[in-house]
RNA sequence: CGGGGUGUAGCGCAGUCCGGUUAGCGCACCUGCUUUGGGAGCAGGGGGUCACAAGUUCGAAUCUUGUUACCCCGACCA
């Protein structure tokens, strides 16, 4: 059990202080010198890492390309796409100048006044605006397009409040950026982006997740349509986890994209956008952990299986982590990432916390009871369940597991977020599941701005998603009353 | 930007109301010995501009004024 941890026990109350704290102690991340700004530690930047791998491969697997596009966006091109400068305007970074030099009181450097930048750069706070001004000298005819771009980069926010990994004023994403020659093309790649990630998240992340269409007041400025993968933490609050959004001919009309199409006549290009961030390391944080720290999906924990020697005296030490050593090899051959925990200055009990603390999938503990016995101690992370085994067979059985574990992970999260989605058809009913229970509520909505506005501001929930698959069904808006033709997923949010 | 709170060792804190030996405790760190099947014990050791600045005083971590940073609650958040 972690020490430090113990004392902070989840619950609703705490709920935030809990993340926090095991963000730190995990040592996933920590708040830097710079207000708002992130420093991933090694530990999370190695699941990052693996997050990152996994999807790049998805994407070149439906076709994409990755590239790069700069950092600072000339201002004039915010405002070339109305809804677009309305949607962002605000809590951006700005580049006003371009050196710096010594104070002349002798205090350290200044800013030069005389380097003012004629028009200032915008630190990106998304990267549409810069790829359609350059896909314009990219796009003639119906023959350059399909352009199926993704770009791994960091983009800045100046976000009032910030939280580790769920809101910080600069974080790293994947931004897909295509373009199209036809409406339904453009469609269908935001449908199939949008599936990838919600392949993502159920398969490696363990994560189970609802597609839906964002209703128009939360959709991306400058879409057409958002479709989003809503997840529930386990507080019962919901979390926007990817988006893939279709924007029309909008950024096409802005930039003055245009080609020439299959009937010889000049059109503008379909666009779509998607993108998941470093936010998709506070879901599986705050999805999956328990109060003995974090609980990694076997698909994306750095070290699957840690090995601990128990021993007493260097003889008995140098026996041990020698057998432990051939298993570790053993296990690696089978495509297993694994870590022998050699170190003499701390005793077992400490490594076991400190791996339960880190979410290790799989421990496994050799002392000299076992080294008699020809067995060895297994604990699964996930169920905390500790068994002897005999080391023959070891190899396959830790294989299994690894899949075993997966799989359990995402049902035990996949039964609780089914339990939190409460169809209601009363306004008291509404609120009092929002206040008692939380999690995603089922309702009838009118299918108004106003009705959706109202909403939030007497209960903090918005709609999370309008559900791909759900049943038309005729009721009545649980605000106002006004005949509704489906249900919609209301939930308060990160 | 509004309301509240906190700055004392790497981290967490006591001391501040009511000024007075050499500023203290826990964790962490270093050394040694004993330990090792669930966060070891003992002994010794290192580490401080008490956020910053000015003032009051024989004397300031403590009182006064100003500044600054951070945290929490709002507002904000594709």
């Amino acid at each position: 059990m972690a020490k430090e941890l113990k004392e902070l026990t989840k619950s609703e109350e705490n709920y935030s202080q809990w993340y926090n704290d095991l963000v730190v102690k995990a040592g996933l991340a920590e708040n830097s010198a710079v207000r708002g700004c992130m420093v991933i530690k090694p530990y999370g930047y190695a699941i990052w890492e693996k997050m990152h791998g996994i999807l790049d491969r998805m994407f070149k697997q439906t076709g994409h390309q990755n590239a790069y596009f700069p950092l600072f966006i000339p201002k004039s091109f915010f405002s070339k796409e109305a809804h677009h400068v309305e949607g962002f305007a605000k809590e951006c970074a700005v580049v006003t100048h371009y050196r710096l030099k010594n104070d002349p009181e002798g205090k350290g450097v200044v800013v030069d006044p005389e380097a003012r930048l004629e028009e200032e750069l915008i630190v990106r706070p998304t990267s549409e605006t810069i790829i359609w001004n350059t896909y314009r000298n990219w796009i003639h005819s119906y023959r350059d397009l399909p352009i199926l771009c993704n770009q791994w980069a960091n983009v800045v926010r100046w976000e009032m409040r910030t939280r580790l990994f769920l809101r910080t004023a600069e974080f790293l994403w994947q931004e897909g950026h295509t373009a199209h020659e036809t409406r339904e093309e453009a469609i269908a790649e935001a449908t199939k982006m949008i599936n990838v990630y919600k392949e993502f998240a159920e398969k490696y992340m363990a994560l189970p997740v609802i597609v839906g269409h964002k209703s128009p007041n939360e959709r991306f400025a400058g879409a057409e349509d958002t479709l989003t993968i809503e997840a529930l933490m386990q507080d019962g609050k919901a979390l926007q986890s990817g988006t893939s959004h279709f924007l029309g001919q909008n950024f096409a009309k802005a930039f003055d994209v245009q080609f020439t199409n299959r009937e010889g006549k000049l059109d503008y290009v379909w666009a779509t956008s998607w993108g998941v961030s470093t936010r998709l390391m506070g879901a599986l944080i705050m999805a999956h952990s328990d109060n003995n720290g974090l609980v990694l999906p076997p698909a994306l924990a750095p070290i699957q299986v840690v090995l601990v020697p128990i021993y007493k005296g260097e003889e008995q030490m140098r026996t041990i982590v020698g057998k432990l050593r051939e298993t570790a090899a053993a296990l690696e051959a089978r495509g297993l990432s694994v870590k022998v925990d050699e170190r003499d200055n701390v005793r077992s009990g400490f490594k076991f916390a400190e791996y339960e603390l880190k979410g290790v999938p799989v421990r496994l503990a050799l002392g000299p009871r076992d080294l008699e016995n020809g067995t060895i101690e297994l604990m699964r992370r996930d169920t905390l369940e500790k068994e002897t085994v005999p080391q023959e067979g070891l190899t396959e059985r830790v294989a299994n597991l690894m899949e075993e574990i997966q799989n359990s992970i995402f049902n035990k999260a996949k039964t609780f977020r089914d339990s939190m989605v409460t169809p209601v058809d009363t306004w008291e009913e509404f609120v009092n599941v929002l206040d008692t229970k939380g999690g995603f509520v089922a309702a009838h909505w009118d299918g108004t701005v106003e009705t959706e506005v109202a909403i939030k501001e007497a209960t903090k929930a918005t709609i999370r998603c309008i559900p791909l698959d759900v049943a038309d069904e005729e009721g009545v808006c649980i605000y106002s009353g006004r005949p509704s033709h489906r249900r919609v997923l209301f939930a308060r949010s990160y």
